[in-house]
DNA sequence: TTGCATATTTATAATTTATTTACATACATA
DNA sequence: TATGTATGTAAATAAATTATAAATATGCAA
């Protein structure tokens, strides 16, 4: 489960946000002020959502400072309507996006989702996993069985990587489908059984390895 | 994966560089004076990114000093914009290019690999890359396959030479088209399909050695 | 400038991949 | 056992991607 941490003085706006946000399945940190946010950094922080507006240390100054700790975490400004936002500022203290407001709240978790599909994909390119005898390398895209190459098209590739990055962790059909997906195709979530039974049928008597928890989704669990 | 020293005394300045680099896929090293750079220098920096007013030894004075341990690594001056640029000086101690500040990343991050990319070209002359019966010689430009000579026009040498370099990898065509046509040329990606298919149609038997990633891009992958 | 080779674009055919659908099967539970 | 819910699976359909030829543009040398 993805943390994000939300800073921003008005109190209607962090329930906004936190609501909306739990609901699509992020954990959620609240931070009133800039000096908060800085103290409430953590290792497991996998997004951070800045007011640019606050009294005291403004979102752009947060943001800077966050930077100068050498943190990479990718962060959203949220900026009002009417006031312009100052891009070229925004990315130069290192910001990945801004949000103006008022937002909806499904604009804001497909920009959220698609910032976090770019920093994991980043993050495992040029890796290679393997299990026992199944090893796939993302630089290369291939995937290999017990020395012999596995033909898996992108999305079933993916897939699989997505799932071998984090073995064990069970995946809800949701979750895999505003993680691998783009952000704006919408896919009935039987689809990822398709693709799922696709890739075991190729893993042959590894294809147990994907297991399937019912009514939850799928997990990798390699068994060596 | 390319290795960047970035060498400021600003620690902002630095984290700014950083955050966007690594996000670009670079690998980074800080350093926060002249004297600090000259030791963090090794075999396998790929380029430096020296900021010119610092306390201590100045950019030009760093500079000068790697050109004099016989280093070439290719090294780009920062410059604040409202101070003129003194740029035969930079040139004479040996500097590449250079950047004014502020700076926007994406036009850093094209500076970066277009300099990059040339030091390739550079490092790739006048070697001989083979596979099998297939060999070519960027020095000469002369491909030969079972040792008759293929007319290869020039793109399409490239293209081959790139893979060559570089075997079993894919590349999407966006990343073929950063690293082998010029900068500021827009290309459609369809023209890669073409040239790949020019190549595949002379090399004959060994056509299937340029694989298809569908949905991803191409790879070069001798089967000897 | 003309003419030729190369480079790029465009259009469309061919192919592969992705998605949906429909139905079978499994499993839990009343 | 009957019932509801969830997943497995094959087959149909849709969508996306690539191959290829042909047209057009560009650049370069005579």
């Amino acid at each position: 489960m993805k943390n994000i941490l939300i800073v921003d003085d008005e109190p209607d706006i962090r329930e906004i946000l936190r609501y909306n946000l739990e609901k699509a399945g992020f954990n959620i940190t609240e931070a009133v002020t800039g000096d908060d946010a800085l103290n409430k950094l953590s290792k497991d922080l996998d997004l951070a959502i800045l007011d640019i507006m606050m009294p005291g240390k403004d979102g752009y100054e947060v943001c800077r400072k966050i930077r100068e700790q050498g943190n990479a975490v990718p962060i959203i400004f949220l900026t009002a309507m009417d006031r312009e936002f100052d891009e070229v500022r925004g990315l130069e203290v290192g910001g990945d996006d801004y949000i103006k407001k008022p937002f909806s709240p499904k604009m804001l978790i497909a920009r959220i989702n698609a910032i976090l599909r770019r920093v994991d994909q980043i993050n495992s390119k040029g890796t290679n996993i393997s299990f026992g005898d199944l090893e796939i390398n993302t630089l290369t895209y291939i995937a290999k069985l017990e020395g012999n190459e596995l033909h898996l098209p992108r999305k079933e590739f993916e897939l699989l990587a997505f799932f071998m990055n984090q073995p064990n962790i069970t995946f809800a059909r949701e979750e895999l489908l505003s993680r691998i997906w783009e952000e704006d195709v919408f896919v009935v979530d039987r689809t990822i059984d398709v693709h799922i039974n696709r890739i075991r049928s190729k893993l042959g008597i590894y294809k147990n390895w994907i297991e399937t928890v019912k009514s939850v989704g799928y997990r990798f669990r390699p068994k060596i």
